[in-house]
DNA sequence: ATACTGACCCCCG
DNA sequence: ACGGGGGCCAGTA
C-alpha cells in the first residue's frame, strides 16, 4: 500500500473518533486497517497542517496519556481542546474521556481499557 | 546500501 | 511510580 493511501486511511480513522472520546495511536492504526502503524500515525499527525479539521487532539498514547511533554506548548494546546469537549486532563497528561464508559461502538482506546475505571 | 530519529508499543525488573 | 531493552515503520542524511 502506498503511503498516501495509508495517510488517508489514518486521517479517516482519526476523524471518526467522536467528540469527547479518545483513541491511542495503535488503535487508530488498526482501525485504519494497518498493522503496527502506531509510529506512522504519529508521523502523519505531526505533519498535519495547522488549520486541519482532523481532531488530532483525540489521539493519545496507549495508557491514555497525552503524547507531548507535560507543560509544553503542544501539550497545553491539546489539553485545552480535550477539556473543551468534556474530557478531564491531569497536569501529568492523563486523559479521562468524557464518554468512555458507555457507547463502546465508536469509542476506541488502547490495550488497557480497564486500568482505572 | 547503512545509520539515526521520532506526537509509538510491549515486556520485564 | 521509575528504569531498561527490543521491535516497529517512514523519513532523512
Amino acid at each position: 500500500m502506498k503511503i498516501d493511501a495509508a495517510r488517508d486511511l489514518i486521517l479517516s480513522a482519526v476523524t471518526a473518533i467522536p467528540a469527547g472520546a479518545i483513541a491511542s495511536y495503535g488503535v487508530v492504526g488498526e482501525r485504519a486497517g494497518l498493522q503496527r502503524s502506531a509510529r506512522m500515525v504519529a508521523r502523519v499527525l505531526s505533519q498535519l497542517p495547522a488549520g486541519s479539521a482532523v481532531p488530532w487532539f483525540r489521539v493519545v498514547r496507549s495508557g491514555g496519556r497525552i503524547a507531548f511533554a507535560s507543560g509544553s506548548r503542544s501539550f497545553q494546546r491539546q489539553r485545552k481542546l480535550l477539556e473543551a469537549e468534556g474530557c478531564v486532563v491531569s497536569d501529568e497528561g492523563r486523559v479521562r474521556a468524557a464518554r468512555a464508559d458507555n457507547s463502546l461502538d465508536a469509542l476506541l482506546w488502547g490495550p488497557m481499557m480497564g486500568s482505572g475505571e
